[in-house]
RNA sequence: GCCCGGGUGGCGAAAUCGGCAGACGCAAAGGACUUAAAAUCCUUUUUCCGGCAACGGGAGUGUGGGUUCAAGUCCCACCCCGGGCACCA
């Protein structure tokens, strides 16, 4: 009879139809099992999953399931996040209604999510552009609204005429809008809604040290930098014959003796005051010039504006100037430039010829050239000779006892922007209105939803302008005519919550019910790509702040575990549609099966690297699960009456393997060296494939089958049946690993002479170090070596090696 | 410019605590089975030198130095690649 042969489509196929409906992977938040929180980052629908994609998911998974197995209750979600522009421009290029679009695309996702065989939880799904959704984002605006932590007002955004709208920092490419490469960006100052994740920089930063155990080191260090916390302190400085003062913000109070000269962003409010004229359409350009420019170097220029400020601690006078490298958005927007201890300093004040002194130097040394950091004060009047750090605290305190500054703290994060003008988002449950001015939606009226059928053109204002049923609204406090809010919400508010919302889907009454989120939260292990570092992780844990601030949430931190896998590139490129190398989910599946795809991807590289795609690499995992499956069926049932030889080391390569790869479960995830450790049982099953008793045959075949769960559900489904046993595989528990049967009959000890192998010798474990000695000294191979050598001593590690260095 | 990662065969990689470098796989070559192909199975594959061969010897983890009985792993300097931030005072 031939034999049976690995057909993983219909394979796949069978188990997905009895999977169907079914509440297998459903959480219960009354279980007496230990709750385990895993979650991937939501994708946006766009219609493909990737081979991209489906890394992340099959880590999540196996991850899951292997939980599962250990006894744990998993919670396991899976939604979709309606991403703004995507779903816009996607909709503006097929000429199809977003949301027709969107929903289109989520039921295909879904379907491939299906066949892929994840283990979700389906009937916790979220989708973050339901009304119902918008409802909750509204109602946590108009809950911080009422707490201050939202507010209007006029910022500088970058502005494309061509789009009449706001454009992201992201979406200005050299300069110019992103859709139109001629139009260069304004710098335009329009009224937005902000929310005050400032409030929160301190707590966010300090909590970066709960989250070490928790989280990639690089992921911590870039949300550190991002809020960019500087202590020092801010001075002012008189203008010279007017009681006007100018406030600096410096870092390095102690080298205000060597201040030359006090630079103004060009946008400062007292640049009009102080520039005339002439000056004023200078200044004019070098703002359009930068903001022409984007981020990134700039050549330092500057406008002298003629008049001069005073010296606080020294009243020396120095001169103002207008500097396009002094930013308005941090600090005050004006600084004190000291040339001899900063090198931006110096470099725009060398080229403005503006003189300069050095006052402070290096400790032990009469060195006083250039930029020392700390050191020891000179030239300071009666701070000279003060060690820096002393000196800050005593000039800043003697600043404040005086009245013309004080200690501050600055950070390189902004309250979050949330207003956009665009159609797809979370409408802002404002309106305005002539008499009352600014008024909230009540929250009977919410949600404000978007209108349907909107022609989405990507020109001019926001698209809900053109709705006049939109627009055009009664003020709810005093009846007359009023206008909504036209701008819609930042798609990033969805993502800071959703997590919350898979706790409790349905709620009608809340955007949660507090008690099932304090049962899951925080997250266990969450799951996704790096480039969500800032925005996305650092949005969660505010979200997550202020809804413990208004006693929703007990927990400070949302995620306790993060995972950043890598990407997956295909001919050199990262995967897009937009580059062509796109490899998708179905295509996969029809050319290798679901549960060769996950093997592989886990496979060919550590999660947390970035990994090639080829499809030759697929193939050789396809062969791998076809030696499972034939191994298997033509296994079951069989083997040698009695035990045998071969039985030993068939138990120990299998205890082996458990250890591997429950240890990777446990610690790094390297789950490479996981398929790598069942790739060699197999080989060692087959080489002793007639000899393996019957009792330790049909224990190979279980415990095979048990760990292959996590990484190739359908076919260890399936070997599970052909074993006669009742499916699914993860309700039975994970198998223990027996260090007895793991560990070696013997120890293999390496005999090296001056650091090179020479030899090696079998022992028991647990010999003792005199005799490793003497065995590996009297070793046939070794006597003739160390002939008329001198033997100057010798190293043993037990179980291990003997090294004998001689001269 | 600053801050993080990383550099190991033809390729993806392994070596978890300083203790046999290259596990596992891909690709390639040769062979078995087959009318043939696919599939499957077997053998070889870091490199150089010696040998018909089993085998023996040398070199080798980006480069140069150091610590150590012993370094892919630790220390110092440099080169290259990737990522983040980018005039943050």
């Amino acid at each position: 009879m031939p034999e049976k042969q690995y057909d993983a489509k219909q394979i796949e196929e069978k188990w997905q139809e009895r999977w169907k409906d079914s509440a297998l992977f459903r959480a219960e938040e009354n279980s007496s099992k230990p709750k385990y929180y895993v979650l991937e980052m939501l994708p946006y629908p766009s219609g493909t999953l990737h081979i991209g994609h489906i890394r992340n998911y099959a880590i999540g998974d196996a991850l899951a399931r292997y939980k599962r197995m250990r006894g744990f209750n998993v919670l396991h979600p899976m939604g979709w996040d309606a991403f703004g522009l995507p779903a816009e421009n996607a909709a503006i290029a097929n000429k199809r209604d977003p949301y027709e679009w969107t929903s289109f695309n989520i039921e295909n996702m879904k379907r491939q999510h299906r066949r892929m065989g994840f283990s979700y939880d389906w009937s916790r799904e979220v989708t973050t552009c339901d009304p119902e959704y918008y409802r909750w984002n509204q109602w946590f605006f108009l809950k911080m609204l009422e707490h201050g932590l939202a507010y209007r007002k006029k910022a500088l955004v970058n502005w494309c005429d061509e789009c009449g709208t706001v454009l992201a920092n992201e979406q200005v490419v050299d300069g110019c809008c992103w859709r139109h490469e001629g139009t260069p960006v304004e710098q335009r100052a329009i009224e937005q809604w902000f929310l005050r994740i400032t409030k929160y920089a301190d707590e966010l930063l300090n909590a970066i040290g709960e989250l070490k155990d928790g989280w990639p080191e690089r992921v911590l260090l870039m949300q550190t930098n991002w809020i960019g916390r500087s202590e020092g302190a801010e001075v002012d400085f008189q203008l010279d014959g007017s009681d006007k003062r100018i406030r600096v913000f410096t870092t390095r109070i102690d080298t205000i003796f060597g201040a030359a000269s006090l630079i103004l962003a060009p946008e400062h409010p007292m640049v009009s005051e102080l520039a005339g004229g002439d000056l004023k359409t200078q200044v004019k350009r070098m703002i359009d010039s930068r903001a022409a420019k984007g981020p990134g170097d700039v050549d330092k220029e500057g406008l002298p504006t003629g008049k001069f400020a005073v010296n606080p601690f020294s009243g020396e006078k120095i001169p103002i100037w207008i500097g396009n490298f002094v930013l308005m958005g941090y600090g005050t927007g004006a600084i004190m430039a000291v040339p001899a201890h900063d090198a931006r300093d110096y470099e725009f004040c060398e080229k403005y010829g503006i003189k300069w002194r050095p006052v402070v130097q290096p400790a032990g040394s009469d060195v006083i050239w250039p930029f020392v950091d700390d050191g020891f004060l000179r030239d300071s009047g009666e701070f000279s000779g003060l060690p820096s750090e002393e000196a800050r605290r005593v000039m800043t305190a003697k600043a404040e006892a005086e009245g013309f500054g004080k200690a501050a703290v600055t950070y390189r994060i902004k309250d979050w922007g949330i207003s956009r003008q665009r159609y797809w988002g979370t409408p802002i449950p404002v309106i305005y209105c002539p008499k009352c001015g600014i008024v909230p939606v009540p929250e009977k009226d919410l949600p404000v939803v978007l209108p349907l059928r909107v022609p989405i053109t990507g020109k001019g204002r926001s698209p809900l302008e053109n709705v006049p049923e939109f627009m055009n609204v009664k003020c709810p406090k005093c009846g007359e005519d009023a206008r909504r809010e036209s701008d819609t919400m930042d798609t990033f508010i969805d993502s800071s919550w959703y997590f919350y919302r898979y706790c409790d889907p349905h709620n009608s009454k809340a955007p949660f019910d507090s008690s099932k989120t304090a049962y899951w939260f925080p997250i266990d292990q969450y799951i996704g790509g790096v480039e969500h570092a800032i925005l996305h992780l650092i949005y969660s844990r505010f979200w997550t702040k202020m809804m413990r601030d208004f006693g929703l949430v007990k927990n400070d931190e949302p995620i306790r575990r993060l995972f950043t896998q890598g990407m997956v590139i295909k001919d050199g490129a990262k995967m897009s549609k937009s580059k062509g190398n796109v490899v998708s989910a179905d295509q996969m599946i029809e050319r290798f099966g679901a549960d060769t795809g996950r093997i592989f991807e886990l496979f060919a590289a550590p999660p947390e690297k970035e990994m090639d795609w080829t499809d030759a690499g697929a193939n050789g995992a396809y062969s791998f699960l076809g030696r499972v499956y034939r191994f298997v069926t033509r296994n079951v049932g069989q083997g040698q009456p009695e035990s045998t030889d071969a039985d030993r080391k068939v138990l120990r390569k299998l205890h082996q393997t458990l250890h591997r790869i429950t240890s990777d479960f446990e610690s790094r995830w390297h789950f490479n060296t996981s398929i790598a450790a069942l790739m060699e049982l197999m080989n060692v099953l087959i080489e002793h494939e007639k000899q393996i008793s019957r009792v330790v045959m049909a224990d190979v075949l279980e415990k095979l089958t048990l760990v292959l769960e996590p990484f190739a559900p359908y076919l260890a489904e399936e070997l599970w049946e052909e074993q006669g046993k009742a499916a699914p595989v993860f309700h039975h528990a994970w198998p223990e690993y027996d260090p007895e049967l793991a560990r070696d009959e013997e120890a293999e000890i390496v005999i090296q002479i001056n650091g090179k192998v020479r030899g090696r010798v079998y022992v028991a474990f647990g010999t003792p170090k005199e005799t490793l000695e003497k065995q590996a000294m009297s070793d046939a191979k070794i006597q003739p070596l160390l002939d008329g050598k001198q033997v100057v001593k010798v190293i043993v590690v037990p179980d291990k090696l003997v090294n004998i260095v001689v001269k």
